[in-house]
RNA sequence: GGGCGCUUAGCUCAGUUGGCUAGAGCGUCGCCCUUACAAGGCGGAUGUCACAGGUUCGAGUCCUGUAGCGCCCACCA
């Protein structure tokens, strides 16, 4: 049924029948099989804070290529799937929609509305994720489908969590943190960003109280945040102002010595600017430390605080005044400095950002009135002394985009200490090993710095913090409440006069304890707690499942370099820490997609592509297969894209403008589209315009070839049947098709074995074209004519096929799915030595094994130079100008070595390039009017009798031979050299050699046929 | 500031342990709608392999330095 196949591959209809085929058949289910080996990759879940991009799909994609090559190979594959909840980050989302649609703030809606809120946006997004991973052709096992909040994993962090706080790893503290005001909540390190604003460097003083004669009246200090001063608790000099100066002056002169020259005038006035200031200022900044010293004390001005003057090396006397104002409870050095001299802590801030009643004067406005406030207080009490214009890089948070506030409050902790050792000893002694290997050094020196863990969100959305608080109780009490119980866990917290209590498996209520009322925490746990937990969660973990039995530890975990300290390193720990083991064995590192300008691609920029604009656009094989092919080792993937215009269909090129942009004209017809998709399918007003990048079109292009090469196997087959075919029926095509594929085929396995993904799809792809397609194709067609050749050339051309289509499966699953139902319609039974029964799908066939008794390198070597003269006729063709049609012919002079090799291909010399051999002997001489070229050790003589181009062969001839000239005195330079004679290995010198007499016998034959040519020229001029 | 990576054709990228006459796709030029495929076939043109030194018989590949780009980490009263 040949006219059934369309010439073009359609891939909607390929992924529309075989996506459910597959999952109908079950199998992408797995069920622990303790007679099989189970290969297992957890999915990075995804965050459920909005749509995929193609850097998910890249992701995803590599991990589907293993979990379904290691299928086929016989594994009890298992893929993992599920989504995390992303704590702060969709809690932000949700909130900004609610502002910006409802006007209202979280606290308005309540705990329990917002957290309502925000499930239906989880189950709407995470609809949306796991159908885009589905049409990708993603072979996950849906039914174990996690998600970090539900009831399982719930469990898992409540124990791990119970745990800790048995074992002391987990403790509160209080602690200067990020503290977001918009959400009002603290955020960790990583989900701050610095942006540089504009802003001021004002110097102000501040009064000394009572000064000795001789002692300065006030002390200069200098901020960028004049607010903040209102919380000062102490003013700080250096102890050592002198020694600190020559310190600085010493390393500013060995940087000199090191500095590259453009660097020196800089470096120089630094210095000159550093002795100045010890001869100016030392005598003061010494003054200074004295009272420092003698507890002098200064007036803070505006709220009229006596704060003291102390020593402390934070204090640099290189910079500004040498005088630094203290604030400890908002900087988080001057909390260091306020830990060490044992200053108060004075917090002047509510959480929403505004001055709280520590700042009295100045309580209820917000940061940036006071600021304007507080500096025209001082500017009116006469106490700015200098105002700078300076660029300050000022810290924001991720997720709301507003500025960050130091904060001080109570937060948990976990104790890093051996749980991060842990973690490096997994990797340093190879449980765990990195791919590629330099992504090691950046995770061990991460946890090498061992710093506690922050876990506690002031969110609510989240885990929330398995603490409740008793206060008033006796320890009495609480024994005999919880006698028997060992999911309850107590500990006295002095600091505040209060038991914590930590409870395993179920929340305590209110009262449980007799004539008191305990309030659980109400903060939630970091994000990254529960996803540290997700390969073993998902598996069962705490319970002992027979799925934790088998499928831990997880084999690969392949995810890219952002988040390996964040994620990868508290998994390997929880790990280790829960189960005693390590989580997975590889870790694979893939590069990172950026786009057209270099940019990581995020959904806030607005520079995303959804991968199911590409899926629609060229097919979901087309987008995994291009993504293996750019997957390489050490680049990151560039891809510019364009927009399609909804209205005229027009391509839009994105421009460093658009980028930012979600509303753009286009540059065709001039309506408006949105560049975005939406962070919410109905919130959009403007038609989207479809994303794509021309670098998924070698993929489609491939995928087109593929099917075709099919759709002709197909229409070759009829009255195929199986049966073994005898070596010796094997004509030279067939044996250097087989040779190819059993060197494919080893070498695509061991690629796949080590990551190499852009290795494996480019040896299929020019594999597939280039000598499938482009020969074996080409060249089978005459044997399917004859009734005599037709069985065998019908048995290798399927088998060819055949084995393409598992080798590509896992890169490309919907089209070789389609290839091999089709194929077995025609082919039942396919095979050389033994044919057998194809699987009933390719995702369950086994995985091809490289026969290596079929490769042959004899054979390979005299196909090349048969591909050699073919290429030569086909040049002598087309720089002649003859048409296809027209045939021509030709005569080879060669040895008789040679001639035996290569005149057995004459038929394919006619069939493939319109060419008939006329002569072939060691005597032949060109004909008088005839194109010549030397190739694979012969002359070949293309007579063209009447139509001859004289003059287009005259000036090949000329440019052939000046050519060899060159590379011919290049040549014999290098083999004149004496040194690289005698040093250069035997093999490399000999192999010089021979390629230099072959230069020169080309030489020999271009030039008397250059001289021929030229003779004949002239007598066809009379 | 510390660490890592990148710089090869107009564009996007390959290039294994140094042996190269430096490749591919797109684009471009010429010929062809040849019954698997015009998303195709055949052929052509296009490169100071970022720059400067060094090691070597020999460097795109190794070493040092410089410049530009990107990422991670730390920090900036």
């Amino acid at each position: 049924m040949p006219d059934e196949l369309p010439k073009q591959f359609d891939h909607a209809q390929a992924q529309a029948r075989w996506a459910p085929f597959w999952e109908s058949r079950g199998y992408f289910h797995s069920d622990p099989d303790p007679s099989r080996q189970p290969y297992t990759i957890v999915i990075p879940p995804p965050n459920v804070t909005g749509a995929l991009h193609l850097g998910h799909a890249l992701n995803n994609t590599l991990q589907d290529i293993m979990i379904r090559s290691r299928r086929m190979q016989g594994f009890n594959a298992l893929w993992m799937p599920g989504t995390d909840h992303a704590g702060i980050a969709t809690q932000a989302v949700v909130e900004r929609r609610l502002l910006q649609e409802e006007k209202q703030s979280r606290h308005d809606l309540g705990r329990e509305e917002l957290v309502r809120r925000i499930w239906e946006w989880k189950n709407q997004y995470e609809a949306r994720i796991l159908g885009q991973l589905k049409q990708m052709g993603c072979s996950c096992d849906w039914r174990r489908t996690r998600f970090t909040l539900d009831a399982q994993c719930a469990r898992a962090v409540r124990h791990t969590f119970f745990r800790m706080f048995n074992d002391g790893l987990i403790y509160r503290g209080r602690r200067l943190v990020n503290w977001d005001m918009f959400l009002q909540t603290a955020v960790s390190d990583d989900e701050v960003f610095h942006e540089t604003v504009k802003g001021h460097f004002w110097h102000f003083k501040y009064p000394v109280i009572d000064p000795q004669p001789g002692e300065p009246t006030h002390v200069t200090i200098a901020t960028t945040r004049p607010e903040t001063m209102l919380g000062d608790t102490a003013v700080a000099v250096h102890p050592d102002p002198a020694a600190a100066l020559e310190r600085a002056e010493r390393e500013l002169t060995d940087k000199l010595a090191s500095a590259a020259s453009k660097d020196r005038p800089e470096i120089e006035a630094q210095l000159a600017d550093l002795r100045t200031r010890r001869e100016t200022m030392l005598p003061l900044l010494e003054k200074l430390r004295d009272m420092a010293l003698a507890g002098r004390m200064l007036r803070l001005p505006l709220v009229d605080r006596e704060i003291p003057l102390v020593a402390d090396e934070w204090a640099k006397p290189e910079l500004g005044s040498g005088s630094v104002k203290i604030t400890p409870a908002h900087d988080p050095n001057d909390y260091e400095v306020g830990k060490r001299q044992r200053l108060p802590m004075l917090n002047i801030l509510n959480p929403d950002g505004t001055l709280n009643a520590a700042a009295e004067p100045y309580q209820g406005l917000k940061i940036m009135k006071a600021r304007e406030r507080v500096v025209a207080d001082l500017d009116a009490a006469g106490l700015i002394v200098q105002i700078e214009d300076r660029e300050i890089d000022l810290a924001h948070s991720d997720r709301s985009k507003t500025p960050i506030e130091p904060y001080l409050a109570d937060q948990w902790f976990v104790r890093m200490d051996k749980l991060s050792q842990s973690a490096i000893d997994a990797v340093v002694d190879g449980r765990v090993k990195i791919t590629p290997e330099r992504y090691a050094k950046g995770y061990v020196d991460w946890l090498a710095e061992k710093r506690d863990w922050p876990v506690s969100r002031q969110l609510w959305w989240g885990h929330r913090i398995p603490i409740w608080y008793a206060r008033g109780v006796t320890e009495a009490e609480l024994k005999k409440t919880f006698a028997g119980r060992t999911d309850v866990a107590w500990r006295w917290d002095p600091e505040n006069n209060q038991w914590l209590i930590s409870a395993e498996e179920e929340d305590l209520a209110a009262g449980a304890i007799a004539g008191h009322t305990i309030e659980q925490d109400s903060d939630v746990l970091d994000t990254w707690f529960s996803s540290a937990l997700w390969p073993h969660s998902t598996l069962g973990w705490p319970d002992k499942t027979p799925e934790l039995a088998y499928y831990y530890p997880t084999n690969t975990l392949i995810t890219s370099r952002g988040i390996i300290t964040l994620w990868v390193a508290r998994m390997v720990l929880a790990g280790l820490y829960n189960l005693g083991d390590v989580p997975f064995h590889d870790v694979f590192i893939h590069p990172t997609i950026l786009d057209g300008f270099g940019e990581t691609m995020s959904k806030s920029k607005g520079n995303g592509v959804d991968p199911l604009d590409v899926i629609a656009k060229f097919g979901a094989d087309s987008l995994r297969f291009g993504l293996a092919y750019m997957a390489t080792e050490t680049q990151d993937v560039r891809m510019p894209v364009e927009f399609e215009c909804p209205h005229c269909g027009k391509a839009v090129e994105q421009t460093q403008k658009t980028r930012a942009l979600s509303r753009v004209s286009c540059t065709h017809c001039g309506k408006d589209f949105s560049t975005q998709w939406a962070t919410k399918p109905d919130d959009m007003t403007l038609p989207r315009a479809t994303v794509l990048s021309e670098r998924f079109e070698l993929a489609r292009n491939f995928c087109n070839k593929l099917w075709n090469a099919a759709r002709f196997t197909m229409m070759n087959l009829s009255g195929y049947t199986a049966g073994a075919v005898k070596n010796s029926a094997l004509v030279i095509e067939d044996r250097w098709i087989l040779s190819r594929l059993s060197t494919v085929t080893a070498q695509v396995t061991a690629a796949l074995d080590s990551f190499k993904f852009a290795e494996a799809a480019r040896m299929l792809y020019d594999f597939a074209w280039d000598e499938f397609c482009s020969f074996y194709v080409e060249m089978v067609k005459t044997r399917l004519q004859e009734e005599s050749s037709r069985q065998v050339a019908q048995r290798v051309l399927a088998h060819v096929l055949d084995t393409l289509a598992r080798l590509l499966h896992p890169m490309a699953p919907f089209i070789t799915e389609e290839i091999w139902q089709r194929l077995a319609e025609s082919a039942p039974a396919r095979g050389l030595a033994t044919p057998v029964a194809a699987a009933e799908s390719v995702m369950v066939a086994a995985w091809p094994k490289a026969d290596t008794s079929r490769q042959d390198a004899e054979i390979e070597a005299r196909f090349a130079k048969f591909q050699a003269l073919l290429a030569g006729l086909r040049e002598v063709r087309s720089r002649q100008n003859i048409p296809p049609k027209t045939p021509i012919r030709f005569s080879v002079r060669s040895d008789a070595a040679t001639r035996e090799l290569l005149e057995p291909m004459g038929p394919y010399f006619n069939s493939m390039a319109g060419a008939t051999i006329e002569a072939w002997s060691p005597e032949v001489t060109s004909p008088p009017r005839s194109a010549n070229f030397t190739a694979a050790d012969c002359e070949v003589f293309v007579d063209l009798a009447e139509h001859i181009d004289i003059d287009a062969e005259i000036a090949r001839g000329e440019k052939e031979i000046e050519k060899l000239r060159e590379q011919i005195a290049a040549k014999e330079k290098k083999l004149s050299n004496e040194s690289f004679v005698s040093r250069a290995p035997a093999d490399v010198v000999q192999k010089e050699r021979e390629s230099l007499k072959s230069l020169q016998d080309r030489l020999q034959s271009s030039t008397t046929a250059l001289v021929e040519m030229k003779r004949a020229q002239a007598s066809g001029e009379r």
